[in-house]
DNA sequence: ACAGAAATGTAGCCGTGTCTACATTGAATG
DNA sequence: CATTCAATGTAGACACGGCTACATTTCTGT
């Protein structure tokens, strides 16, 4: 690296960044999407439920359980066979950034005039792609469009 | 359907299609990163080639040669061994509306405040989970906000 | 306390998307 | 024309995320 040389074509050489930054971001995605919506569980019902966390997600119980699995290898959860699933520090984290961006996502898309029904269907895949540079454009937009 | 009971909780049911729906366009992401990329090749180039192809999305080439028979078998490319890619009538369909999309959504960022890079770069994941309405909403505010 | 129902676990299948390693073909160079 | 190298094909491994089917455990109502 350091060695660009001079005229060289490399405008396309950015793209196979921009996907790869995409394809990181979607990897990381399921487990936002479990980890914001077992906190909510654990916030309303006091306890999240295999069974729970799959209706939620609109899956089988197995893929739950798989998908649990993943999030305790990962360090964000903890569980123990027939209990509820718990979060851990940082999956706490996780849930709280992603409920924050969400909620942001949603209020932007709402301000520039999408129906709130399409708002809130299509920031569950936006939300997972807004880097905190774009989070914070998408803030200090509102509060200036608001204020 | 049609039979909600009233004072249901059913509040969370809603959810589970919201994420129902995100893993569906997430399904078509791929295809329409290829297609729109594809395109540009063939556009710039002549030609798409595999190599090209595996270089521009950052992936190696037993990969991007995969990627094609999936969009050989979805009916958006045909190829013959030792030949470039082509698309079909689906396929550029295909990539001219994800191009469109591509270009409003950064333009959209861009208006808010995210900058350009940032914006280039979250776009190629957003874009995939842009529906309609919100896509015609987008264009509609910055229309608006141009004129 | 017990039987039945509900929840959870587990095994194993499939499709997708990534990779490495190796085989084959095509193109360029001398 | 022969050699060599780049491009392409192909095989096979792995991780993931979905599913069905079946086993086990826990909860619940009588
Ligand atoms: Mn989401
Ligand atoms: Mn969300
Ligand atoms: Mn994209
Ligand atoms: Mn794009």
């Amino acid at each position: 690296m350091s060695d660009i040389p001079i005229d060289a074509p490399e405008l396309e050489d950015t793209a196979a960044e921009r996907f790869s930054q995409a394809r990181t971001a979607q990897s990381l995605a399921l487990l936002e999407d479990y980890t914001e919506m077992i906190d909510d569980l654990i916030r309303e019902l006091g306890e999240a439920r295999i069974t729970d966390i799959a209706r939620q997600m609109g899956v089988t119980h197995p893929t739950a359980t798989k998908a649990v699995a993943r999030l305790k290898r990962e360090g964000l959860a903890s569980a123990r066979p027939y209990r509820g699933v718990f979060l851990t520090e940082a999956g706490i984290a996780m849930a709280e950034r992603v409920r924050l961006r969400h909620r942001v996502v949603v209020d932007l898309l709402c301000a520039v005039g999408v129906p709130p029904e399409a708002a809130e269907i299509d920031a569950e895949g936006i939300e997972h792609h807004v880097s905190d540079v774009t989070l914070q454009a998408f803030e200090a937009w509102l509060s200036q469009k608001a204020g």
